[in-house]
DNA sequence: ATGCCCCCGTCCCGGGGA
């Protein structure tokens, strides 16, 4: 069982790029973010025409998340739980996440993130990252009881280690290398989930994103910023993981591209 | 110090991204 997870920059634009990545046969799930359009917008029948089912939380222009499975998506909850000094909703959609039973495999829970890029640092948006991933963690503590598995993809926004960004000294200041977010994300692994990336790659580069500007790409001035957290239940049934470079090099591409692991 | 590049909206600029 293959799962894939891509913060696609828009899917009106990369509409038929997310359909020729389906169609590879890469991945049985991918949880794809930052959709830019309504559920109203969401090409559905596309892939449902495709043999794939799909579940959406959608926003005009901003954000957006969605789970797309050659298997049956139950339980849907869209957003995360508030915490106990919270009082109004969270108007971003920037999470979702469902139950998908795979055939000889089990179940699994999957969440698909788009965590707050957080500049300017520091300021409000900052802030609002650390809140959002408090909200985070506090779920995905929680999630851990079950003792199911899980796995919470996306685009996290930050770099957790040196080695996951071309140059560390250029970012200091920003809000993807601070120190509060890579805290706030060596606390969520802390909590027993596993970096599956990081797992098979103990070592050297892994990047997912490379900036559209300054000949990045051709430059491989990437970072890694998506990430897979899996609870020790799916953990253990890891066996292999890794970046798909392939489409970050497609006509008019995303400035990300998937990030996969396998399970058995 | 800022923009480079890209996407969106009702749109020829500004906000947001990372």
């Amino acid at each position: 069982m293959r799962l894939a997870s891509w913060n696609v920059n828009s899917l009106k634009a990369r509409h038929e790029h997310v359909l020729a990545y389906l169609d590879s046969d890469k991945c049985d799930i991918l949880l794809i973010q930052e959709l830019k359009l309504t559920d109203e917008n969401f090409p559905t029948q596309s892939f449902i025409d495709k043999g794939w089912h799909v579940e959406t939380h959608g926003q005009k222009t901003y954000n957006g998340v969605a789970i797309i499975s050659h298997y049956a998506i139950t339980e849907v909850t869209r957003g995360l739980p508030l915490l106990v000094d919270e009082d109004h909703e969270d108007d971003h959609a920037r999470y979702i996440e469902a139950r998908i039973d795979v055939p000889d495999f089990g179940m699994m829970r999957v969440g698909c993130i788009y965590l707050p890029n957080g500049n300017p640092c520091p300021g409000p948006k900052f802030d609002y990252k650390l809140r959002w991933f408090n909200r985070l963690h506090a779920h995905a503590a929680s999630l851990l009881t079950s003792e199911e598995k899980i796995a919470l993809c996306g685009d996290y926004n930050v770099m957790p280690q040196a080695v996951d960004c071309y140059d560390p000294e250029g970012w200091t200041g920003d809000a993807l290398w601070h120190e509060d977010s890579r805290a706030a994300f060596f606390s969520l692994c802390n909590l027993g989930y596993t970096d599956a990336i990081r797992a098979i790659h103990p070592n050297g580069e892994q990047y997912s994103y490379w900036d559209y500007q300054k000949g990045a790409w051709q430059r491989n001035n990437g970072i890694r910023i998506d990430h897979m957290l899996l609870s020790p239940e799916a953990a253990s049934c890891l066996v292999d993981a890794g970046i798909d470079k392939e489409p970050r090099g497609w006509e008019r591409p995303s400035d990300h591209t998937p990030v996969w692991c396998a399970f058995r």
